[in-house]
DNA sequence: TGAGTATATAAGTATATTATTATATACTTA
DNA sequence: TAAGTATATAATAATATACTTATATACTCA
């Protein structure tokens, strides 16, 4: 993994701007930053269709930013901290506000997913 | 001028990291964090058509993340220390290599432009 | 003032991105 | 095993983006 400083590719690092530079796809990662989140979950938060959030997902893992596992009916999705860019990515997201205030919302609407 | 840590409205930063994640832009930004360039040193850097990189420009200066500024012929542009997320942008460059070796070429060339 | 240089903008085209609809896969549970 | 739930993928349509070509504007200097 890539310390803060060391060499990066400026190719990759617009890759991976670009990829935050989506509302949906910014919150998401940000709320993946504190709190493992499964599917059906980010429908719900984003009012938006469940294929949908599987391709801004799919984007997401594709250049090894998120992970997936599978924890019985759903699957969870986490950062990827061994990815070569996880720190710069902290780095961006640790100026935003957090998010977690729409993960309580999930909370008291009872629609949080907390199996396993 | 919002400092590091202040609320930022998360549709404004998804936006700025759009206009980041593209790689011409990126570049042009931190070349821009070191030293003011005019147009015409872009297109040479970037190799590409005069209007495409005024309409690089243009993009980052709608969102007044650049300003410009006429110095006889040509018109340099500069970061905009005032705007709310030159903080932010900050942080992100600060994490990126230099650029500077590209204007060092230029110099080597002749086709650096440094009046005024 | 006219020619040359620097830059901006408009219009058109090619490509990329995002969301929707339809469908397939995989797991759970009765 | 059948029905229900969660997720992924494919195909399509709508929209956004980026580049090119053509043209307009503004400055400089002979």
């Amino acid at each position: 993994m890539l310390k803060t400083n060391e060499v990066m590719d400026v190719e990759k690092v617009a890759m991976t701007l670009k990829l935050l530079g989506d509302k949906t796809r910014l919150i998401m990662v940000k709320l993946l930053d504190s709190h493992d989140c499964c599917v059906c979950e980010f429908v719900e938060i984003f009012k938006t269709s469940q294929p949908s959030i599987s391709q801004h997902l799919r984007k997401l893992r594709d250049v090894g930013l998120v992970k997936e596992e599978r924890r019985g009916q759903w699957i969870f999705y986490s950062l990827n901290k061994d990815n070569s860019y996880y720190c710069f990515v902290q780095q961006v997201l640790g100026q935003l506000p957090s998010q977690d205030h729409k993960l309580k919302e999930l909370e008291e609407q009872g629609t949080r997913i907390t199996c396993c």
